[in-house]
DNA sequence: CCGTTATGAATGAATG
DNA sequence: CATTCATTCATAACGG
């Protein structure tokens, strides 16, 4: 059998939209059936936290705000982040963060977790970056693909 | 370009995978109208993309190592979750669960042990999510907090 | 405007 | 269980 890459493109598209199809079916039925609450009808047919799928009749709803660290508690974090040597501050830690950027601007303990896994992670990444593009193709994956899903 | 057998046969399963999942909701909506069952209220925060076909033109047609949930099996889960009051559920539970998730898609027993852990760790933590007890900056627009349960 | 980049957030899996 | 890591998604910012 052979197909060409138009063909299998068009195959692609069609189970993406097939997919989302589903998940609009899906929601549907959740709002049918969570029919309890319904004077909560601002939230407009299902949920809000993520991109309206491919049929947004209103963008009104993808406005979603999400934390803007200041100069300031960037700067502080970052501080933080080099005194500690690029360590993992304990939830204690993160509260007495936490209240330091408070007088700096809004911001939440969620925040400044995240935002320290995050700074982790990518200053290792970057590391790795510098270390080329390692021909390791997927072979490093020893025995975790031995359970390895499909889907 | 040339697809294998191979290729062609996880197109063939991801097609397969989307048809069930349509059917399980028709059976969903028969349950329904003689069950009253409750589902859980679904959170939702998978990903949209859900495993973005698992085409690559490439032989290298690894499919993703981690485990995705589909909207149904999320929604088992979820719904097992909350009934067991977030409780763990045991050996022969697990396999009981798996057995059942597996008609919506792969999955192995691992995964759910570990999908139960997590969910119940989170679920602790929860570093405020129920509530904006403290909005996020922006003292100008209010409909913007919309985003209010999001887990 | 539109594509790209940077980064907050979510979450499966691994480790102690 | 509690923590930590890794990967991915969504989007604010930004450059053209």
């Amino acid at each position: 059998m052979v197909m060409t890459d138009e063909q299998v493109e068009v195959l692609r598209k069609q189970i993406s939209i097939y997919a989302t199809i589903c998940e609009q079916l899906l929601e549907m039925h959740h709002a049918l059936t969570t029919h309890q609450g319904s004077i909560a009808g601002a939230r407009s047919g299902g949920n809000l936290y993520r991109d309206p799928p491919v049929i947004h009749g209103d963008k009104k709803f993808t406005a979603r705000q999400r934390w803007q660290p200041t100069q300031m508690q960037l700067h502080i974090l970052e501080s933080i982040f080099g005194q500690g040597n690029g360590a993992l501050p304990g939830r204690q830690k993160i509260q007495d963060i936490t209240a330091e950027l408070s007088q700096h601007g809004q911001v939440a303990e969620t925040n400044v977790y995240n935002w320290f896994q995050n700074r982790r992670a990518r200053a290792k990444r970057n590391l790795k970056r510098k270390q080329a593009a390692s021909p390791l193709n997927n072979a490093e994956s020893e025995e975790a693909q031995a359970r390895a899903q499909l889907l």
